[in-house]
RNA sequence: GGGAGCGUUCCCGAGUGGCCAAAGGGGGCAGACUGUAAAUCUGUUGUCGACGACUUCGGUGGUUCGAAUCCACCCGCUCCCA
């Protein structure tokens, strides 16, 4: 179920309902867990002190570690996690561009040289649907290549080419699964990818023949992959007019703050991105001001919160100085608190951006802290 | 008392006549990070008016065109024997 409440421009401003959890509001920032945890030493349980609505894991992943068969088996990735609230899966296409050294592609799917123990894994369309059943996921996401950019115009367009016939192999597959007896989502929907690189062609005629495929969502993938900001910007100008207006859109993978505001300007709802765990982990944090680098020396004697705007459980109770110590003395707790921040950060950054939707005022939320937020302080 | 070593730039530690402001770690300082092979990676770390110059390798002298490297003495430390 995904529902409109209003728009303001392109913008919008929506709920979501899937098997798991309550209504999601969107734009919303799903939260990536990849192998079912958040980096950083956070739990599930740790999701819902921060804000998050929705979690996100990852089929290639989970399938080499513990085994999908495994997480079958303990009742599903929900109960694993003990998470009750929404799960997106990330269907492996992104490890067919982040691990490019390590496999081959033909028609039929991706053969991987595991990145644990070399191994030799096949995965396409049917498997990893068939993975994402076994999660048990509250979205599936269609296998997909996503392609660095740039590329070659004649590899692009065979590549997406190939990626709507997989989309179509994917909801055929899909289907099947979700209609046998022993399916353990079978509400589990179905999001297809547009790929097609930076090329405004390739990337229209891909939305249109995707958004023949019935699908529950719909995904830009293959973006934030090498190509200029102004390029994603660009893409999403000419490509989200032919994105299904009543399916929710997600930008996968994206993004900074400003990438988010960007985009939520341009009609997306959903979005993903690892750089506020991974930033928090390296001590890069997210303000209201902009970001900061906690490592620095100018923090040593800093008595003052990350964020004096913020009221994450960090903010209410750490300095910057003590933060700053905890990453010099290399103590885990500095990326508990750090991821925990950033991710509060995002959260409430979609939480403002939804206010801002409902209030009519998006534009000029935009105006004040689109270029802002990505500054550093 | 006798014998054997050692002392290098913030620390540890290479270097034993010119290619040495001096390897490599650590620490420090800074940067990167976009559907997570990332608690990772990169740069930098004697001084200065800085594509050049100057001062460093325990101290003081000396040998040499040239010394962190060789010699003498001194200072300090370690170990072994008594």
């Amino acid at each position: 179920m995904f529902e409109i409440i209003r728009t303001e421009g392109h913008a919008r401003r929506g709920r979501f309902r899937c098997a798991h959890g309550g209504e999601v509001q969107t734009p919303v920032f799903m939260n990536v867990g990849t192998q079912g945890a958040i980096k950083g030493a956070l739990s599930a349980h740790d999701l819902k002190d921060i804000k998050c609505q929705i979690e996100l894991s990852n089929t290639y992943h989970l399938h080499l570690r513990p085994g999908d068969q495994v997480v079958r088996s303990l009742g599903g990735l929900h109960k694993m996690m003990d998470w009750d609230g929404p799960i997106l899966t990330d269907s492996g296409g992104f490890q067919v561009f982040s691990l490019s050294g390590l496999r081959k592609i033909t028609e039929e799917g991706v053969t991987f040289a595991s990145h644990i123990d070399g191994r030799r894994i096949f995965m396409g369309p049917e498997e990893s649907m068939q993975i994402q059943a076994n999660l048990g996921s509250d979205i599936a996401m269609a296998f997909d290549e996503c392609v660095e950019n740039p590329a070659p115009y004649e590899y692009v367009k065979q590549s997406c080419e190939r990626t709507l016939r997989w989309l179509v192999r994917c909801r055929e597959e899909h289907r099947c699964l979700c209609a046998r007896p022993d399916c353990l989502n079978p509400a589990q929907m179905l999001f297809g990818i547009n790929q097609g690189g930076t090329y405004e062609d390739l990337r229209v005629w891909h939305m249109d023949q995707i958004a023949r495929v019935d699908c529950d969502g719909y995904a830009v993938g293959g973006l934030a992959v090498g190509e200029a900001t102004e390029v994603m910007y660009r893409i999403l100008d000419v490509v989200l007019p032919h994105a299904p207006e009543d399916k929710p859109r997600y930008l996968m993978g994206v993004g900074t703050p400003s990438n988010i505001i960007e985009g939520v300007w341009r009609g997306i709802d959903f979005f993903d991105c690892v750089m506020p765990a991974r930033n928090a982990r390296h001590g890069k944090l997210f303000t209201w001001q902009g970001s900061l680098n906690i490592k620095n020396e100018k923090y040593k004697l800093d008595t003052g919160p990350i964020d004096p705007a913020c009221s994450c459980p960090v903010c209410r109770s750490f300095s910057r100085a003590y933060l700053r110590h905890l990453f010099k003395a290399e103590e885990m707790l500095a990326m508990r608190l750090a991821v925990m921040h950033n991710l509060w950060f995002y959260n409430t950054l979609m939480e403002r951006i939804r206010d801002a939707l409902d209030a009519g005022e998006f534009a000029a939320f935009r105006a004040e802290y689109s270029e802002k937020l990505d500054r550093k302080v």
